[in-house]
DNA sequence: CTGTTAGCGCGTTCAG
DNA sequence: CTGAACGCGCTAACAG
């Protein structure tokens, strides 16, 4: 038989076994890009999305557009895939609207407001955040900077920005420390002069000291943090301890730093293995039974929240000089 | 008649009008991934490639497989999609074999060795090396340090690498500067070991004096580049001028330094341009005449080497010290 | 110019 | 158990 197959050079055509049989073997990979934006963690996720979605026999058609729920409505209604994995998941996001609208199986990497819509796997960034402001309280530190995503991410009630924010104010509540939360800028430059001002020149008349301890949670900004505190006239770790949340596993950057890794490769799996898991699902009960659809997809919600866990650096977490 | 599509909800199946008209409207994106390794431009070229086919009324098909030549294969015999871009291309590239004896449409991102097989798109890496050279060789430099791509990249045979360091050498030559090429390593720890053994202890017993310019081709080194060479003990650009070749526009990391960019958007467009355009070339002539394709493919080989412009930093080109 | 029909290639079903 | 035929939804070609 195979070598029949070898020999004959045939194939089958994957529109017409698609016609037939109503399933693509291909997930949607949904990925909205605002204009100008550049998000340093959309291609490492597409990459692994992709690898987990072959692994379980699909392939992956990545949808990039401006207006974020039209190229997935798209997708959606002329049947190009099974399914659909969302990136960049808000709040309240429009997306989710359209695919329980099209009883279309989907899956979101990241946790939105209504945690029962969709099936979505996450880091707990709230978690995350929360405890590394204790694990800093307990080394000592009273005063510190939270450098959350920039302020559009938080306008745009991105959830991850959220929940980091959610975080790191209920770590100051429980430990009493003093968490100033402040909002990065993609500006390298600006960026310095922010750090600059928050770390050394207190804006509250320096209640409190000054601040020992910086957490950074913008992706983008890992890269040139060290660059901007150096800058900025501060040795790290004696005058400032620095923790990173939602680096990228195997990123050279931020290897020296003590941080929360972004688990890239257990998202993007979890996430393809719940897309899948609701295309076949709804594949197998929607013959003949119309109604079937919807309520299925929304029954079989599966989550998976994940732990963050603080790995230290090349420098550990250090206590404040007296 | 829209309003009606909008009431009844009816949109075409893609896969019938596929097996009917035999075009699929996608392409697909040929991203070898050699497992374990992560290249910071995969991700802005996938969307940036995505972006310029949307807009071409494409939809894009990640390919990513461990075994460059298999998946890109799968998806051409099952007519997945109409056309394929290739990324990541070597001087001999197993891929552009595959594609010409399926006479599948396709368009490479890089230069490979054979430059009338397929139709390509690339920066003029060697053109690019030997600028930068040249202009430090103009201001007064004569020892420099050449960090090209790591030695993986090299046995690959990886055209940007080799390009690169041909530019490099090309430019020592005509300048009569010395241009020592060296490897990068990915373990920033091992990389930062390196250029301080290349720029202040060097190996040759010192010939002709410490080098006072560091050029740096990998894209992963941008980002801790300042980092490694100010743990080394330079100051920028006092002792050392550092020229950055192939930065990511819009990067801030690289925005500080002197540099050529990679014209990542224009690449994209462009190769999507050249694919899209083989893909319409072969569907009109194909009708019939199975000899047709393959001729086709072979004629219409369109290529787009774009000039390097060297860009001022933050810090412009400095003469050396006396 | 508008309406009708055949068939793209596969999987499933039904008859032999 | 093996093989033929039907139909998935669309578009191109053809007849009126």
């Amino acid at each position: 038989m195979q070598e029949a197959v070898d020999a004959l050079g045939y194939h089958p055509r994957a529109s017409a076994r698609t016609l037939r049989s109503s399933r693509t073997h291909v997930i949607a990979l949904a990925l909205p890009r605002p204009a100008g934006q550049r998000n340093a963690v959309d291609g490492p996720f597409a990459i692994e999305v992709s690898d987990a979605a072959v692994r379980l026999g699909y392939d992956l058609l990545l949808t990039t557009s401006q207006d974020k729920a039209e190229g997935l409505r798209r997708v959606a209604l002329s049947g190009l895939a099974d399914a659909a994995v969302l990136m960049a998941v808000d709040m309240e996001d429009a997306r989710i609207d359209v695919v329980r609208e099209l009883a279309f199986p989907a899956a979101l990497i990241g946790r939105p407001a209504d945690e029962d819509a969709l099936p979505w796997t996450d880091l707990d960034w709230e978690e995350a955040a929360a405890l590394v402001v204790s694990e800093l309280a307990a080394a000592g530190h009273r005063e510190m900077v939270y450098l959350a995503p920039t302020e559009a991410e938080v306008v745009a009630r991105r959830s991850y920005a959220l929940r980091g924010i959610a975080g790191a104010t209920r770590g100051a509540r429980s430990t009493g420390a003093a968490v100033t939360v402040a909002h990065a800028v993609d500006d390298p430059a600006g960026l310095a002069r922010r750090l600059r001002v928050l770390l050394t020149e207190r804006a509250d008349g320096g209640a409190g000291g000054r601040p020992t301890a910086l957490i950074v949670q913008h992706p983008s900004a890992h890269h040139h943090i060290l660059t901007s505190v150096t800058d900025a006239g501060l040795r790290i770790p004696e005058d400032l301890t620095v923790v990173v949340i939602g680096a990228l596993p195997g990123d050279p950057a931020g290897r020296r730093l003590p941080r929360v890794e972004l688990p890239v490769e257990t998202l993007a799996g979890e996430v393809t293995r719940l897309a899948v898991a609701a295309a076949t699902a709804l594949h197998e009960t929607a013959a003949g039974d119309v109604e079937a659809g919807p309520r299925l997809l929304a029954d079989a919600v599966g989550h998976l929240l994940i732990a963050p866990a603080l790995l230290p650096g090349d420098m550990p977490l250090t206590a404040p000089r007296a």
